[in-house]
DNA sequence: CATGAATGAGCGTTCATTCAT
DNA sequence: GATGAATGAACGCTCATTCAT
């Protein structure tokens, strides 16, 4: 799977499946004992990556602090994975346009992020988009987390400056 | 070109030049005749779908009226051609994200945004991101707008009261 | 057909009809107003740059001169109609080795032919190949010419000389 | 490559892929596993054929001999295998002629006729052709020889004859 | 007769997947 | 389980030829 990584954030998600292989330093043929099929890698590699994402986010979070201080947390968290893992984080946004992923693995992938969801929740409880399903706010932050991921690896020296900008912009919306 | 609209919407941009062809009511080859290149459809229908979304938005917009009402014209503007035009939202985030899209393509689809990028620039000026790049700016922008589209589209009965949402947070974002 | 030529020199017999016609300063169809098929070009263009050769080879020939004499005029005006026309030369190669060339007009191009049948003929009576089918002193003929004629459109400088020497082999082999 | 040589033989260098694949009993796309393309096949026939050429004139020779001997060997051996194998034969002489076959093919092919180029040399070597290219010599002689052959090919019966005066006529016009 | 858009069969090549070893 | 050659359907694109204007 780092191979299909590597490769996916290289080439996309047509690459052959023969060159997952090579990368992985396996038999093209070898690549189907494991996934059944090109989708079910892609799948499974979506799952992968949306709960390491998740965890990467939540994880060692001061649930003492105040919201504010724990969605910022969180946030740089997040924005600090995709900055040092740039391969994962390309992969991860073609895997997420991709209509190889079913709906079952985007249901799936929402589950790990419960923590996450959680906490926006919170942040978002009396403000003004009590009203507004999870799922649409959820859509928010993740389109503009993923903005502000990509500025960040586009433009290294200026990460820290956007990071900040993004959860800005972020805790204006939602609070 | 209203084919190949229809057909990416549906099948995405891996459908076969044949299919986009044949709902076209011509035969295969045919379609080269028009585009050199099935890459060079999809840059062509880039372009044509970006023009009508930047007409749509700054059309008709009263210069009169104070910066949050010409922009909220803009933004409801924008929301409801993709509401009308689902297959073309749908095609046009497709081809957005498409490796086949020239920098030149997009180069030259931004000169149309030309009205609104003004917009957005006096919106941002004093404020907060007075000191982000505009192209930050812009892709916060076009991905809240995307995620509020998707949302409007896919709860129609809701679609107002999202659009509405989506602006409030546009609004405390970057003013 | 002198479009014909200049295209099949440069690209080969796989060029387009379309080139040609395009070369011709003609719409492509029109194309087949003259010739029933691209096949039917090409014979038609193989019969004219055969008789074209024939008659550059004979004309002016000093029946009054000897044999050899003769016979050299008639090598020497083919090998210079080669030089001055390289294109015609290029594209009757081509053309002379296609399967796209009827049996019907390589034997019509062979009566074109005739007054340099009659001449080599008289040029190996009484020598070592009388008893040789003529067709195959002539095709020996014809493929030490064109090698004689590429080597002086490759060398220019050397032109002469390489006349004179395809000559003399000519010479040496036939009487 | 077997099956390549009769299907060229027979239809040209146009045929199709899949129909080499055919003959071969293979399926059309398993072809590219040996051959990365189309040309790559037959300039990797073009190499084997004319080794195969190159070997069949030179070996056995008896370098005790005297000149016209040795070469006399070399060119029965050459027409023998042309009579011998005359799809081989075909195909080459095709391939020769084809827009396809790299330089560095022909360079490469150029180099298994060392043998006979040296032969041929010599034989040059104080005759009238002493100063002209060795690739014009060697051009002249191989268009002899594709005469001779297909004349043998054509007409078995006379086939001894005819070899034989295609040899009287290379040794006049080269010695 | 001239035009050039339309046609659609055909080709070279790719690649996910299979399966005998 | 691992291998990698074999498969063959599928695709983008070409182009000789047609024909309505």
């Amino acid at each position: 799977m780092a191979a299909a990584i590597g490769i996916i954030a290289r080439q996309g998600l047509d690459a052959p499946t023969a060159l997952i292989a090579k990368e992985a330093g396996v038999a093209n043929g070898s690549l189907f004992n494991y996934f059944e099929t090109k989708g079910d890698l892609f799948n499974q590699l979506y799952l992968e990556l949306k709960s390491e994402v998740a965890s990467a986010a939540i994880d060692d979070i001061d649930l003492a602090s105040d919201l504010r201080q724990q969605t910022f947390h969180a946030w740089s968290r997040w924005m600090n994975w995709a900055v040092s893992y740039p391969e994962k984080r390309k992969a991860l946004s073609q895997l997420s346009v991709s209509e190889e992923i079913t709906d079952a693995s985007r249901a799936s992938a929402h589950q790990s992020l419960a923590g996450v969801v959680d906490l926006i929740a919170r942040v978002c409880a009396n403000g003004p988009l009590q009203d507004e399903r999870m799922s649409f706010v959820i859509a928010v932050l993740e389109s503009l987390a993923g903005t502000t991921m990509d500025f960040m690896i586009q433009y290294p020296d200026e990460a820290e400056q956007r990071c900040e900008a993004g959860f800005a912009m972020l805790w204006k919306a939602l609070s």
